[in-house]
DNA sequence: ATTTTGGAATTAAACGTTTAACCTAAATTA
DNA sequence: TAATTTAGGTTAAACGTTTAATTCCAAAAT
């Protein structure tokens, strides 16, 4: 019996991964000097580290993560939280973010778990479950998150970075896009134009990247001495989608056509205006000029291709990776705001305004 | 010291995230039992079964996920494989698969950790360090990968599913569009408008799924009793993208202008016939109807809006981790290939013949 | 009355690592 | 010379599970 189970023992021995008993035995040394090894620790002589690592080589080892994970208590990977909506959204917005992350992450012997949660602030939003397992050295989130979701992660006590957005409560290590500095400079992209009636238009105006976009709107008008009118203003839609974006044109042209220049919070909401106008007659930049935020993916295929000011969504999954790093090698606690510039990029939505 | 150590254990205890054995404890068995209660094992008693639940809903007990895996030799992941390439393509093509393996796993209590491989068959093509650390339990392979990659990945003998391209030696677990049928569909389309003289561009013709698009359309035109001319089939573009989308209209038309519609292999090289066309002062639809194939986040937002075969590249990433499971629970082997079709989506870039 | 059976739970080994504590011999110091 | 340090390892416990083998006990069968 103890024969058989020898024989089948070396039949299958060079099919199946080997271990780190295997490297041992066959450097004839200690697991533990393999370990040591692996770590490169300095109290191994660099005669039996060449022996090792020549088994190791031989034999094509490498340590198994869950092992590795269950004495160590860590996982290898990051936890990447995104509401369902967000995950749907039509334009890969977040879903550049995360890619960014990805390739940030894996570029540090780190893999990324994504996950989704449901968007409305249901009580009952479960936990992930890689949190639950300790499946995660840390996590991500990116976009607005429900905050009562935010109050129960507090007792994980794990490392945590915000994408995009962060509660106005606590401190968090935090990647943004410059909102304000964006808007001020789009809209001064008008104002150089020779527009000096700008509308602007937003949904989710609570929102604080829409509000700081705002906010840099009313900046540059205020630096160019052009008063602020609040009706140029649409602010009241509730989500800075396409279709809001269409609505809010229509409202404001039924109020007045005093205007010359059109600052949409987003490419999405701009692509509503650009519709509208067209199917009202209206010429894109001929009658009004129009810039969005964000720079998505179909900007520029769009008639007229869409200036905007660019987002680097991928470098921002980048950054939250490199701070959430930090933090997970202890090289600091992270607490900090890394604000990421927009940039602008004229195309043909914009135009001088010849009065 | 012992009592120090005591006293110390009893603070951490309730912030410490707790383990079998506090359950164990609590409810006043072995944690064998504990084990068997999760699993619910039908060996143990309805009554220690309660108590059992009842101390882990108390204790908020999860088991941990490298515990787990390090016994039952299963890591709960699955591995998403992409070229470079690939992964960084404008278009979001594979990202949209990949979201959908993701959707799908995460459904299924599994994560996806997705990697990207060097494209070219370059030989020192690392091993994915996911499989090396037996971090996965099955791995999905997205879009054209090198050959001897493939070869290099039979050793782990893990279970393997392909989607959106399959090697032609071996027989795979695969996902992928019926391109036949859609270059069928599509070049149907055109001939339903009144066309019967209608170009065909592509690039990287050797591509299965290219070479798949053009026998559909040539099973089109011959069952509408159309001629198949060679002259009018550009099939000799390096890759099938815009700019050589673009290169390609532009050889036809320096050969010929005796055709009135155009079915592009992919969106990619729609987007630049379209382009070229536009230059030229030739109108589409109007002088021209174009097809592309694929349904690309921009199509919609082009001037014209451009028809083409949506590719359901969700479900596909759905479809291929159903094939998975099925795989790694062991339902099947999953030795099939699964065929999703396209659909025809017609926008405005084709319109009726007036002859 | 003794043996069998079977239900219900426990024991203990195993999974593949890391690492604190320990050991030994050689080198250094006093 | 004796004591101490150092270099270079090894031993063994621990991480948190699963599961085969075992034990225990009461009920059923002989």
């Amino acid at each position: 019996m103890n024969d058989y189970i020898h024989i089948v023992k070396r039949l299958t021995y060079h099919t199946m991964p080997s271990t780190i008993k295997d490297v041992a035995k066959k450097a004839n040394v200690s697991i533990a000097t393999v370990s040591l090894v692996i770590h490169n620790n300095k109290r191994i002589s660099t005669e039996t580290k060449k022996k090792v690592q020549r088994a190791i080589k031989e034999l094509d080892y490498h340590p198994t993560r869950s092992a590795m994970g269950l004495v160590s208590r860590t996982s290898g990977n990051i936890g990447f939280i995104l509401t369902e909506d967000h995950f749907s959204r039509s334009e890969p917005f977040y879903t550049k973010i995360f890619l960014g992350t990805e390739f940030q992450a894996r570029e540090n012997e780190y893999y990324v778990l994504l996950t989704t949660i449901p968007s409305n602030s249901c009580p009952d939003s479960k936990i992930p479950r890689f949190l639950l397992e300790k499946n995660v050295d840390g996590i991500i989130l990116a976009g607005k998150v429900p905050p009562n979701f935010i109050e129960k992660l507090k007792r994980f006590k794990i490392p945590t970075v915000f994408v995009d957005y962060f509660p106005n409560n606590g401190s968090y290590p935090t990647v943004m896009v410059d909102n304000i500095n964006g808007g001020f400079q789009s809209t001064n992209h008008l104002i150089s134009c020779n527009h000096n009636k700008i509308a602007f238009i937003a949904g989710d105006i609570e929102h604080p990247s829409i509000l700081e976009r705002f906010q840099g709107y009313k900046m540059a008008l205020e630096k160019a001495k052009i008063p602020y009118e609040p009706d140029l203003a649409v602010v009241d839609e509730p989500h800075p989608s396409r279709e809001c974006g269409y609505s809010a044109i229509k409202k404001l042209l039924n109020k007045t056509n005093d205007f010359t220049a059109i600052f949409a919070c987003n490419d999405a909401m701009a692509l509503g205006v650009l519709q509208y106008l067209k199917e009202k007659g209206v010429s894109v930049p001929g009658d009004k000029s129009l810039i969005g935020f964000d720079d998505v993916e179909s900007d520029l295929s769009l008639d007229p291709p869409l200036t905007t000011m660019k987002v680097p969504k991928v470098e921002m999954g980048i950054e939250a990776t490199k701070l959430m790093l930090e933090i997970l090698r202890k090289k600091s606690n992270g607490l900090r705001k890394i604000l990421i510039p927009a940039e602008l990029v004229v195309r043909k939505s914009t135009c001088i305004y010849q009065n």
